[in-house]
DNA sequence: TAAAATTTAATTGGGTACAATTAAAATATA
DNA sequence: TATATTTTAATTGTACCCAATTAAATTTTA
């Protein structure tokens, strides 16, 4: 019963469960983050500015695994909001330093719910989800070779 | 020192690296499609075709969790290389019906190498492979309600 | 030091991804 | 059966995501 083809079938595939879950994740944060009027990129985003405070476009990138053909609309969208600031180093003018403003840190007061609504969605034990985030991580760690 | 906020903090997410593992996933597939010309989400819909000979693009969208948004303008595309053709079904105006081509036949030979040579990217043991693949499939699952 | 190479962010263009709307066809209901 | 509802794909508009290119600033090298 077993063919050469069957490496190509879908359900024997481990990256698409990948895609398809990230993807269905993104989906379920839509109506949390709806209500504080963030992208599910700008919200990641947010989470390392709430953290740092201050970052190049360059660190940012490297956090979230981004560059800045996807980061400078996102940015931009985020300092329109007034949530962050952008302005080009003094030390060397390169480099675009993003700054956490006052309106910024308050939105992290309303997005604290989120993690404790999303995890409800996702339905595993936290020893699984222990597991998950390992096995994701090294997954990822191996990518970068 | 740990506070409230932690919970926000990008390194406390499971939803974050299931999402950059996911995007460094398909970036790693790219090198590989360009050979065989399809983009990753060109490429899971000719996965499904490969099985299944025919499909409704409702068919199609349940398989890849995608909807017609996305899909119309992929199935154009792949029908524009000669690997698909796409009809209305004449039992059900409604339904468009996607069948492939000889062409879209042939190229399931050259897309054959891809799972292996992706499958020797991801650096883990197979156990962990299937570990990570059911706990996918579960979140899922979960997801759906 | 002057020229070459590198680094950084922005821009451009192609390809998704999805919510909301539209339009046609089929089904259900009064 | 005529109307209302539902189903299906396509379209529209917003937002990524990325490769490749560009341009400016910095660093390296001859």
């Amino acid at each position: 019963m077993a063919d050469k083809y069957d490496v190509l079938k879908l359900e024997n595939q481990l990256c698409f469960p990948l895609y398809a879950c990230s993807k269905e994740v993104v989906r379920k944060y839509k109506p949390m983050l709806d209500e504080i009027d963030l992208t599910y990129t700008q919200y990641i985003a947010m989470m390392v500015m709430w953290e740092k405070k201050e970052v190049s476009v360059k660190e940012l990138g490297e956090c979230l695994f981004l560059d800045s053909g996807t980061l400078t609309p996102v940015l931009k969208k985020l300092e329109a909001k007034g949530y962050i600031n952008r302005q080009r180093s003094k030390e060397d003018e390169r480099l675009l330093v993003v700054t956490i403003t006052l309106e910024g840190e308050k939105l992290r007061d309303r997005a604290i719910e989120i993690p404790e609504k999303m995890g409800a969605c996702i339905d595993i034990a936290s020893e699984e989800a222990v597991q998950l985030y390992q096995l994701l991580n090294k997954v990822l760690k191996g990518l970068e070779e």
